[in-house]
DNA sequence: TAGGCCATCTGGTCCT
DNA sequence: AGGACCAGATGGCCTA
């Protein structure tokens, strides 16, 4: 791969460096007659001129004699008159350095475009296993991060207590810090109305209480893998999501505190099928949902969404309430309002959710 | 058009 | 010495 982007691009860098080389040569000419081992403030070689050898043979160049020689007239020259300079050696800007130096900045970029390709296939597999997962409306970076923070802290909180949060709790606590448009798309995966929620933390301060969720959506009614589980009651007050037109793209986080997803099972459809949908309210980086995506998006209509209150102004904030650990001072208490589900997760399934 | 997000390039630093 | 890691700079794309 790497050789044959250098030999694809080869020809280009030499045709490259030698013009710069001319350009260098010509400039020296005009201002540096005095001195031809002048190298120009523009000599970006110089820190990395101690790997030349290695790639000027990976790179099959035979003009090292020719540099060395040239190298030796140069320092024969500085042995003049002017004191001699301690340290590295200064070394004249050859057509075969210039190459060097592309080509080892060439293989630096890839490494370093290598890495970068890496950490993103690792952010995107972190976008899978927090909530809302979305092929098409990826999380940002930045949000990707702080809602795994927040996801982390919420489990945490939920294996501390041996309670599970209500909905919107459990939302709120998932969007601390987060932006409007996570917000948004974090409250419209677990189906929640965001106008409601927004006026509930703003209106309560960093404690709140349960708002009568127009849904009433409990929040481990999400598609789960182990629906035979003896907890489970299919249907039973909660919304059946795999009734619904699923298909906006985003993936409804795993019950808090409930159950793992069972990559393994024919019922879970992993991040293809997602259990909500959104009207398009979400101001983020949005994409335009394909045709496919159309066909069963938008069933659900947040007219809240579009909120001008800034994020920052939420009791949960980045400067407000945070959750979890030991700085849980204000989390708000957790409440049980659903009948079906009204008592601690059993930690077996804690558990598992971390190990599935 | 401004702002957010992203990919890439780049040079510096640290580590093995 | 070479690679990994990091942060700054830059430009492109998209959206409000």
């Amino acid at each position: 791969m790497l050789s044959r982007l250098f030999s694809e691009v080869l020809p280009d860098v030499q045709r490259l460096a030698a013009d710069w080389v001319e350009d260098n040569e010509n400039e020296d000419k005009d201002k540096d007659d005095h001195d031809p081992c002048h190298l120009g403030d523009d000599d970006l070689d110089e820190p990395l001129e101690g790997s030349s050898r290695a790639e000027s043979e990976m790179a099959g160049d035979d003009d090292d004699e020719d540099d060395d020689a040239e190298e030796e007239e140069c320092e024969d020259e500085n042995s003049g008159d002017k004191p001699k300079k301690r340290g590295p050696k200064k070394r004249k800007m050859t057509a075969a350095r210039v190459e060097r130096s592309k080509v080892r900045r060439m293989k630096a970029n890839a490494r370093e475009r290598t890495r970068m390709h890496d950490l993103n296939s690792a952010l995107d597999n972190l976008r899978k296993v927090v909530p809302c997962y979305s092929k098409t409306q990826k999380l940002s970076k930045i949000e990707t991060l702080r809602l795994a923070k927040n996801y982390i802290l919420a489990l945490g909180e939920i294996l501390r207590n041996g309670k599970r949060p209500d909905v919107v709790t459990y939302v709120q606590m998932l969007c601390k810090g987060l932006s409007q448009p996570t917000t948004n798309l974090v409250a419209g995966c677990l189906q929640l109305n965001t106008r409601n929620f927004l006026t509930e933390q703003c209106t309560d301060g960093a404690r709140f209480h349960m708002p009568s969720s127009p849904f009433s959506v409990h929040p481990y009614s999400y598609r789960c893998s182990r629906l035979s589980s003896p907890h489970y009651q299919p249907g039973s007050g909660a919304i059946n999501l795999r009734s619904h037109s699923y298909g906006s793209g985003y993936e409804a986080p795993y019950p808090p505190g409930g159950t793992s997803p069972d990559y393994s099972s024919p019922d879970y459809e992993g991040q293809h099928s997602p259990p909500v949908c959104l009207n398009g309210g979400l101001s983020g980086r949005q994409q335009e949902p394909s045709e496919t995506d159309r066909n069963y998006h938008y069933s659900m209509h947040y007219s809240g969404l579009a909120t001008s209150r800034p994020s920052h102004s939420l009791p949960f904030g980045p400067s407000g309430a945070r959750s979890g650990g030991a700085h849980s001072e204000n989390i708000p208490p957790f409440h049980d309002v659903h009948l079906h589900h009204d008592r601690a997760p059993p930690y077996e399934d804690l558990n598992a959710f971390f190990h599935n």
